[in-house]
DNA sequence: CGCCTGATGCCCT
DNA sequence: GGGCATCAGGCGC
């Protein structure tokens, strides 16, 4: 019964322990937790109801083809190959920031993005933050999303998320029902059935709906 | 609700 | 230069 690290209690360095396992493993027993930033406006909390999974490069022993980290080690993909617990935070189409929590031992590059959560402190200034946000549940149901709530941007990659001005609190209780599928918006076979690697809490309403991989060719006329 | 599109800049080949 | 681990708004049903 209860909590499932006994001991734990989410202290940092048992923490970080937890998350230098399998980020696949890891994935659906960190839905429920609650990951916290400390910025000078306040404080805001998520807790979060959907990640996914990435693993490490094409020469690991779990070769991702959906991976940032694919090709290799670069300057952006950096934190990911370091220890567990710190952020790798990217920005995207020229205007949104997605953050990870890195998994796995020192020197693997794995991680779990975190992908959509509901917020559950400081909702007046996650809101401030994302001011086309209407309803509670979309506060934080996306990646993007979850970013801006929280505040973080490219500045917060490589700092701790287990160390001020953050803190990452385990749930007490295992998620009761966990739902697994293909990672969104993840083109290749990356974004395939074959890597059934988002993880997300049954029916709850803060988890971004299902967007299979766009075709991003751009049809021109000759 | 579902599908479609434009926005907008960094990264890596 | 092509593509991107996205989002919001508009239009159609």
């Amino acid at each position: 019964m209860g909590s499932f690290m006994d001991n734990g209690s989410g202290h940092p360095h048992d923490m970080r322990s937890f998350l230098q396992g399998d980020a696949r493993v890891i994935a659906p027993l960190i839905l429920g937790a609650v990951l916290t930033h400390h910025s000078d406006a306040g404080p805001v909390s998520v807790r979060l109801t959907e990640v996914e999974a990435y693993m490490g490069p094409r020469d690991s022993e779990h070769p991702d083809p959906g991976s940032h980290t694919f090709g290799g080690p670069t300057a952006r993909n950096a934190p990911m190959f370091g220890p567990p617990g710190f952020l790798y935070v990217y920005f995207t189409y020229g205007m949104h920031y997605c953050a990870n929590i890195v998994c796995g031992p020192d020197g693997f590059a794995s991680a779990l993005l975190l992908r959509a959560g509901e917020i559950v402190e400081g909702e007046e200034l996650a809101a401030v933050r994302r001011p086309a946000s209407k309803a509670h549940k979309d506060l934080a149901s996306g990646p993007a999303r979850l970013a801006s709530a929280l505040g973080l941007t490219t500045a917060d990659t490589g700092r701790d998320a287990l160390a001020s001005p953050f803190s990452l609190w385990l749930p007490t209780t295992l998620a009761a029902a966990v739902a697994s599928g293909p990672r969104v918006g993840v083109a290749g076979p990356g974004g395939s059935t074959e890597y059934p690697w988002r993880f997300w809490i049954e029916d709850d309403p803060t988890v971004s709906r299902y967007k299979a991989a766009r075709p991003r060719n751009r049809v021109v006329s000759p």
